[in-house]
DNA sequence: AATAACTCCAACCGCGCTGCG
DNA sequence: TCGCAGCGCGGTTGGAGTTAT
């Protein structure tokens, strides 16, 4: 039952990636440019399936991708877009132009998960004393997030970084990267805010605004939404109830009704959601002021 | 020093969506 | 309209590295 999987077929290897195979497989790029991964075996001799390389090419040997050490912006960003948007982590990639899903996924699951929970059981057990060691709670949380993101990472991820800079050299100079920046360049708003987001985030701003997903929302409802109390209490179910993108999703659903709802709703595409900007005004300091107000309302702080 | 326990992350797997013939 | 292929996404896993005992 099901699609037989992708890599079933024998003398196709697994695990993890050598430098000779990235080699080849930047190399094939650089020539053919990303796409067609189905091709991409057959055509450099690789013995891994199309997924495979598209993953290893997605996550690892594209140019502009920054591992390890979030920052505590990053972290920030990461916890209220995923209180925003559930498990979405390409959607929430795309606001992080330097990070991959995957990697945001990771850490979210080895990391903010844990310290979400972690920080939900301290608040409701200060909240149940009624206590008034909130500043404890707020120094030890924020020396746990700094320790965090000071932590490096894997040791392959220098030469990936190396293949990587060589082919920022060759985006540079190859004519199919240029128009495919132009392309990117294409989606990128006409906003002040998108030379801090990059170009991911512009394709995930376009898609959205393709699905028209804010189209229909009225920017009081999206304030009220937004606000505070409502970021807390999704962020809070989210981190306790699993993984499951159910809690903060189904919120969003049940307010404004399902992604395919509102396409079918809306014909009218503004250039820039409410979220879009509200989320890209953190590059410029909301996420400190919403931390504020965090600690302002609860006495205690979301990290 | 040995090894058990734990952490972290690269990679895999399976499913859904989309486009095409 | 249907079936298939290709791609992208999110969840899960395996194993290397690290820490605790």
């Amino acid at each position: 039952m099901g699609r037989p999987p992708c890599c079933d077929k024998v003398g196709v290897k697994k695990g993890p990636w050598t430098p000779e195979e990235d080699i080849i497989l930047v190399s094939y790029i650089q020539e053919h440019g990303p796409g067609n991964w189905r091709s991409v075996p057959t055509n450099t001799g690789l013995l891994r399936c199309s997924k495979s390389c598209r993953l290893r090419w997605t996550n690892y040997l594209r140019p502009g991708i920054k591992r390890g050490n979030f920052t505590p912006h990053e972290e920030g960003m990461i916890i209220h877009l995923q209180a925003l948007l559930g498990n979405r982590w390409a959607a929430i990639a795309s606001y992080l132009p330097q990070r991959t899903d995957n990697d945001i996924k990771n850490y979210w699951n080895t990391h903010l998960k844990k310290r979400m929970k972690k920080f939900q059981t301290a608040l409701d057990s200060s909240l149940v004393s009624n206590s008034s060691s909130s500043s404890q709670l707020l120094s030890k949380s924020q020396n746990d997030m700094n320790s965090t993101s000071l932590r490096s990472c894997s040791t392959y991820a220098s030469s990936t970084e190396n293949i990587s800079k060589l082919l920022e050299g060759w985006m540079k100079a190859s004519p199919k990267a240029t128009t495919l920046k132009k392309d990117q360049e294409k989606e990128k708003p006409s906003n002040e805010n998108t030379n801090v987001v990059g170009t991911a985030s512009s394709q995930f701003t376009q898609t959205k605004v393709e699905e028209g997903e804010c189209g229909v929302i009225s920017h009081e409802e999206l304030e009220n939404f937004f606000s505070f109390e409502n970021l807390n209490s999704m962020a809070w179910e989210k981190s306790s109830t699993d993984s499951t993108p159910q809690g903060s999703l189904s919120s969003l659903n049940d307010r404004f009704g399902t992604m395919t709802e509102v396409k079918e709703r809306s014909s009218n595409r503004p250039a820039y959601c409410f979220s879009d900007k509200w989320i890209l005004d953190e590059e410029s300091g909301q996420v400190e002021d919403l931390m504020d107000l965090s600690l302002d309302c609860c006495s205690a702080p979301i990290f």
